[in-house]
DNA sequence: TGCTTACATGTAAGCACTTACATTGAAGGA
DNA sequence: TCCTTCAATGTAAGTGCTTACATGTAAGCA
């Protein structure tokens, strides 16, 4: 029961008549314990409800069999208001999250997922607690630019998690943004005969923002599009400044581009709300399209065309990677690029609306 | 660097020329020591980039100052398909963990999610990994149903949480499931005039399903409504079934009630597309419902009238319900039950569909 | 039978800390 | 001046495990 002071490895050893070594084994799994010993032992390990102390454990130098991922949690909102974060971050965290349990899962490893409060004293030492109770860790972007975590990065294996930047400690894990949007406005280009472009873009301080922003006008250039100033808008990532940004656009006279590409999912939903209100038809009267795929792109009318970043693969490359890392079979400094995908729904103009909404059948 | 041995207590001590216990007096801020040693102390740390292993920390100390979460991973799906889980159980679970993760940082404490993939074998032994690196342990309604997890709240302080009895061996929390449904069926009955109802139910292994459907029927009952046999629908918690559930239904030609309550949101979600489908206008020709209130509901067409679990809150209280276990605060074996709460939306008639697109604005 | 060998188990030395207790030395009071 | 007191620091005993090495025992073989 709670509270009582827990059995140790002594007291089982002492209640199956065998020394501490021989319950060691028994826990690991040796071959060398004989089965009538080792079902003394277990018999003694469930009559004591013992479990062993990862603490003791790792101090030993044993096996944890379990990996850490530490993301930022709501790392804008105040402290006083522990609102619902946004859902982009919430969605493609989870993504992360279930990808990287699931491929530890598979390797007999165990997957510690914990949200750290970016930019506070507190981080590093919540780090450190995750960091002491697993083998490797996995540290997602903004979590990354922290002191603490890089010193923790130094002395454990680590992997970076859709970080710009290499990790010289351990391994990075990166999208293909550029990827996806040349291929988006190829599409765009090519299929739908579009020459005139818009950009909703992200905050500049975001690397994924830039790196997005110099793919679209690379690609734009590519095949021989326009770009205009006039049609180049900063939404920073954010469904409602999406919206201004683009209301305050359609209120000025110059001549609208014929497709806005934005820098994420939730801007571009915000550019449809505003459409629809204005009474412009997407896609006939104008194509929008997104970044990232979250669930709500196929959701809405007309479903978002957009690029689908790989979440979950992004979450068991990670896994794989620190793994890999810990049997030193992946070198230190590695980096992997995972591939964007394009998807093709209704908002640039290819399917029928009509078949957007009922598009996703999840069970 | 992973894989040097990194320095230890001892090498900062004989390169500041002081004993380990200096150095573990400055590291944990203690009053005792010379300004001038403290100095020395840290110019050695830096010098060295010590990092304390926590593991011997908390084997020497004893807390650790974290706690622990288990929640299921995709129990259905089959291991050779790591696909996305249906966004019900994701977005559920996503918004007690930030919850949780909240609280804990509010309480000084870290929070360790893992998903567990119930009914494997290797589900208690996860679940042990998780135990023997926390103080104390949150466990998800679907985890709890199991042997080995029964065996670690027996010795260690659990909350059971949205688990249906009472755990003998910590505390749980629950959620009104029956408050939110006679609300919710006393506002069809009055402010909408509804007395022919429908419902679309649960698997009925589940707690959750059975709690809301007996709900259901008393809350009908209670308000003098009408509740036919056909119209009782089985979708089984997934849109797709209560697609196909209530396709089969509309192709009979027994009369249809006046509202269909279903048992969750997804369900609900089909139905508003099978509905569209078959050009029945919701609200209008025929009310929806749905419960949960997940990020889709409000951006469905037309939103979702549903009851609102309150999820972060759920998270907090459990985090906070360990807290008060482990600083014997709280007494073994309490339970509490957090109100749901009736989001009225578009789906029941009240508002104008038109808003519903438009209504959530996140950042 | 005596010796090798391999297996089952025990012994004890870490692992990197915290902390109770011991020691030292200087200040302060008689 | 001697004794008390207390701050600064050192010493060493845990903390619960893993594992190299030691020990004992029975089987295999000549």
């Amino acid at each position: 029961m709670a509270g009582k002071r827990s059995a140790t490895i002594y007291d089982v050893a002492a209640a199956a008549f065998v020394s501490i070594a021989t319950v060691s084994r028994v826990l690991n799994g040796s071959i060398h314990v004989l089965p009538e010993t080792r079902e003394r032992v277990d018999e003694a390990i469930k009559q004591l409800q013992f479990v062993p102390s990862s603490a003791a454990r790792s101090l030993s130098g044993g096996r944890r069999w379990s990996i850490g991922l530490a993301y930022p949690l709501d790392g804008d909102r105040s402290i006083e208001s522990p609102q619902r974060e946004d859902d982009s971050s919430v969605l493609y965290n989870d993504a992360i999250v279930r990808g990287a349990s699931w491929q530890a899962a598979q390797l007999g490893y165990s997957l510690f997922a914990c949200a750290v409060r970016t930019g506070q004293d507190a981080e590093a030492q919540v780090i450190h607690r995750l960091y002491s109770a697993v083998e490797g860790i996995i540290l997602t972007d903004r979590v990354v630019h922290n002191v603490g975590a890089m010193r923790i990065a130094k002395r454990m294996h680590a992997v970076h998690l859709s970080g710009s930047g290499t990790s010289q400690f351990g391994g990075t894990i990166r999208v293909d943004n550029a990827g996806g949007i040349s291929e988006l406005v190829r599409h765009l280009a090519t299929v739908h005969q579009i020459a005139d472009f818009g950009f909703v873009g992200g905050s500049a301080e975001s690397p994924d923002a830039t790196a997005r922003f110099e793919a679209f006008r690379d690609a734009v250039e590519k095949v021989g599009g326009n770009l205009r100033s006039e049609n180049l808008l900063n939404g920073e990532f954010s469904l409602a400044k999406a919206e201004a940004a683009l209301t305050a656009r359609l209120a000025d006279s110059a001549a609208l581009p014929q497709a806005f590409v934005c820098a994420n999912d939730q801007m571009a939903i915000g550019a449809l709300h505003v459409l629809r209100d204005q009474g412009i038809d997407v896609p006939r009267g104008l194509v929008v399209t997104g970044f990232d795929d979250i669930a709500l792109a196929s959701q809405v009318y007309p479903a978002l065309t957009t690029i689908a970043q790989p979440s979950f693969e992004l979450g068991v490359a990670a896994v794989t990677m620190v793994i890999g890392l810990l049997d030193r079979e992946i070198e230190v400094g590695s980096v992997q690029t995972l591939p964007t995908s394009l998807v093709v729904r209704s908002s640039c103009g290819c399917e029928s609306p009509e078949s957007g909404q009922a598009k996703k059948a999840n069970s």
